[in-house]
This record gives structure tokens, sequence and C-alpha cells, in this order.
DNA sequence: CAGTATCCTAGGAGATACTG
DNA sequence: CAGTATCTCCTAGGATACTG
């Protein structure tokens, strides 16, 4: 199983990549994995070890600032269950739930102007090249 | 005159304190400044100078940094007139205006749950405090 | 398993001064 | 007026190691 950082997959949350990575414009939720963990999470309660997968193996330390951020906003709420070993599971409030909306609009809007980003940017790099 | 930094009026843009304002969760757009320079525009083209004044006078450096990169992609035009003293208008461009919208619906979820946002914040405080 | 505890680094952001 | 040019600071994010 390799360890490797890639980019985050665009499937996975499709014009995503333009709100949590920090090089790609224009939109960003909040911080760098917000608005991922919230995709997680939205089928249902997660683990915190199932969480790290999809995040491209985020290290734990920023996982838990993440959550506990999210967990702070009242976006999620931690459950512990006593066993041995320990079980942790994260799931989505109603207000985790309901930014799910504005989310799908931004993602709609980058995907349906990501040609017209592309171009943009081609023709501002040419022209500032010569 | 004060160029005394104080936080972004939220009269000025409501909810967008939670866009651009890096302490400010949930939501940000893309860089600190990005989403506000969308906003001043929006009503017509500006000035260099004139876009400094609601960004509470900004600096040159950063306004000019957050310029290049909205042009880069393809957010505003930039239109030098050849006078003297010079003169610069920045103008948003159709995919510019295009952002308004979602822009507007994030706007509408932060003023929309920002009581429940507070009231979240306050438990978890309290309850972490004890 | 679900986290802490340390250490480190890149770059976003600001202050200040200067220029065509 | 509309920017550059430097310098500095801060902190989000990551690597690595350890623990109840």
């Amino acid at each position: 199983m390799s360890h490797t950082r890639e980019p985050l997959s665009a499937d996975m949350f499709p014009g995503a990549d333009c709100f949590a990575e920090p090089g790609s414009r224009p939109f960003r939720v909040g911080d760098k994995w917000s608005a991922w963990v919230l995709r997680c999470l939205e089928d249902g309660p997660r683990r915190f070890s199932e969480l790290r997968v999809p995040l491209h193996w985020i290290t734990p330390k920023v996982l838990t600032e993440t959550l506990r951020s999210m967990e702070r906003n009242g976006f999620l709420a931690r459950t512990a269950y006593d066993e041995n070993p320990p079980r942790v599971e994260y799931e989505l409030t109603a207000l985790g739930r309901s930014l799910l909306g504005p989310l799908d609009t931004a993602c709609a809007w980058t995907r349906a102007h990501a040609a017209a980003l592309a171009e943009a940017r081609a023709a501002f790099d040419s022209h500032s090249a010569r």
C-alpha cells in the first residue's frame, strides 16, 4: 500500500479541487480539508481511520485538527464507543448536511466553467510570456 | 485618515467574512481577498486606488497579486489608459460575474446559519473548558 | 485504533520604501 | 497614480515518532 501523496482525485468529489486545494483557484472551503471531510461523511458515519484512506493518508494530526474544527462549528458529531480497541465515529449533523447544498452549487460552477477557466489561463500565460 | 487595520465590515458584503477572512470558518473563497474584490467590482469598473479604500488599505503588493490572479483566471479585465498621471481600470468579465451567484449562495447560507454556528461554538467551548 | 507530541518548512500576507 | 522591490512574520500543513 502506497502512502505516496498524489493530487486528490476529482472523481470522488468533482470540482472540489477548486475548493480544498490551496494551489487551485478560485474556490476553497475554509481550510484545505473540511470540504473533503464533508463529502466523506455524506453517506453516513465513518471512523477516524476510514477517513484517512479517501483523504490520501492525511496525517493524524491534520485530520484531528480538521475534525475538531468541524465539530466546534457543529458540522459533525463525534461518538466514542467504550470498547477495546477503541472505536470513534464521526457523523454529519443537520447543520453540516446543510452545507452540502452550497458546496454543490460551487462545484457545479466549477464544472460548468472549467473549460473557460483553462482557456483564460492559457491565454494569459501565453500573452505574458512573450 | 487612519490606515489602522480593522476587520472588514460585514455591512459591505454580508456573510463575506466567512469567505475571505482566514480566521473565519467555514467558507473562504480561494485567497483572502478575491471574493471582496469581486464585490467591489460588482457595480462597474474601478481604479486601483479606488479598490484600496473599501479593502481597508490593502497594501499595493497584495492587491496587485490578487488582481493578477483574478485576471489570469479570466474574472476581470485590466484596461490601462495612456494618460498622465496613469489610469488603470479593472472590470468584471462575464466569467467573473457568473461567480457572484455561487458567492451569494454561500453568503446566504452563512447568514441563515449564523446563529446556529455561534451556538455550536459556544457549546463546544464551554464543554471543553470544564 | 485513535489519537498526542515535536519539529520543520513553504508561502500567504503585511510593512515599508522606492519608481516610471 | 499605479504599481515594484525587499524584508519580515506567522501559521497552516506535513513528517515522524510515540501512547492509552
